[in-house]
DNA sequence: AATTTCCCCAACCGCGAAGTT
DNA sequence: TAACTTCGCGGTTGGGGAAAT
């Protein structure tokens, strides 16, 4: 009930529009407006459904439509609106002024959503999960630079050994400190109704799954209790630093600000024009973000998506960036945070092997 | 240089909400 | 109030260009 006919059973015209088309339509809704969808078409001469009309100008030839890449501040915007609102892209792109819901789903499928995953991010919580992470590309990236963690120092073994029921077991009791924590958000932010729908979708998912991993679990609890109680802790201290951070806090503890603030010696020297080798210390410190962030949100993914120390790109005249690049700097940024959060983790797989 | 694979994004589809008769 | 129309949203697709082989 009440859907407007298919294109296909009046024979009309489907697929990309050509300049003719746009001419008569951009030149039709100039001269009258574009209030009835349905007859606007047969009015311009179109041979077209009213809602690919509808599309085409909305998407495509809006006047006041910004082309071009997504700046950092807009990249930024999306993240943290789709931290609230979900995939509520209407809604995103009414706070984006001159982008479309369609340029910015298109540009969270290919950019965004890919680029969390890789980083370890839920793109739907916007949750860390080691589940999601690529270890492997830790592991190299760690290998890579001796001065880091020695996964196979911290190990005692190959990276390969590791026992695939030790990673869900650690993959599971974080999800599941992760949903005691979103349990407490959701009472704290019952105002904020797409949120609480993403969180309790991810719940119920996560239950499902997890139901699979309990049996293989209950068995590794059973006989090594004192392990698990340990690695819970160091969990919990994990999930409650990044739950501060979204929440504007420092944590409250008695760890100094260094406990929080992984210091890459050579990343993003390439958003700071000012910065030089000798003095490229990036502090990931939320006050300063919160300074940068003229709207004083700071969240996790925000610290993610922006470099506290310059917001200034290389690119002179505007904020755009160079996409490829900007993916290989975050994602290094990232790894760099995972690997020092996940080190007492690892030591604890280690010692549990 | 030719072929294959990958990726992006414009456009389509189906559905539900809101409005109208 | 039911039937119908119109609009808008979110998910998905596939054509075409770029990159890789």
């Amino acid at each position: 009930m009440g859907r407007a006919p298919c294109c296909d059973k009046n024979g009309l015209k489907k697929g990309p529009w050509t300049p003719e088309e746009d001419l008569k339509l951009t030149d039709y809704i100039q001269k009258h407006g574009y209030g009835n969808w349905r007859t606007l078409p047969k009015n311009a001469g179109l041979q077209r459904c009213g809602k690919s009309c509808r599309l085409r100008w909305t998407n495509y030839l809006r006047p006041d439509i910004k082309r071009g890449r997504f700046s950092f501040e807009e990249e930024e915007t999306i993240i943290q609106l789709h931290s609230i609102l979900g995939n509520k892209w209407s809604a995103i792109a009414g706070r984006l002024p001159g982008r479309t819901d369609n340029e910015i789903k298109n540009y969270w499928n290919t950019h965004i959503r890919k680029r969390l995953l890789r980083m370890g991010i839920d793109p739907v919580t916007h949750s860390p999960r080691l589940d999601l992470l690529d270890l492997s590309s830790i592991i190299s990236s760690s290998l890579y630079n001796s001065s880091q963690i020695n996964i196979s120092r911290l190990l005692g073994v190959h990276p390969t050994l590791v026992n695939p029921e030790l990673m869900r077991l650690a993959t599971s009791l974080m999800s599941s400190q992760r949903d005691q924590n979103q349990n407490q958000n959701y009472h704290a932010h019952q105002n904020v109704q797409h949120h609480q729908h993403h969180q309790i979708n991810q719940i119920c998912n996560q239950q499902e799954a997890e139901q699979f991993q309990y049996q293989q679990q209950q068995q590794i609890m059973d006989h090594h209790p004192e392990v698990v109680e340990q690695f819970q802790t160091n969990f919990s201290n994990f999930t409650n630093q990044n739950d501060h951070w979204q929440s504007n806090e420092m944590p409250s503890s008695n760890l100094t600000q260094e406990d929080y603030v992984p210091i890459p010696t050579s990343h993003y020297s390439y958003y700071g024009g000012s910065c030089n080798n000798s003095d490229q210390t990036v502090v990931m410190d939320p006050s300063i973000s919160s300074v940068t962030n003229s709207n004083n949100n700071f969240s996790f993914a925000s610290v993610l998506s922006t470099p506290s120390s310059s917001p200034t790109p290389l690119h002179s005249n505007s904020t755009t960036y160079n996409i490829s690049t900007e993916d290989h700097e975050i994602e290094s940024y990232c790894s760099e945070m995972l690997k020092f959060e996940i080190q007492d983790i690892l030591d604890d797989v280690g010692e549990f092997m």
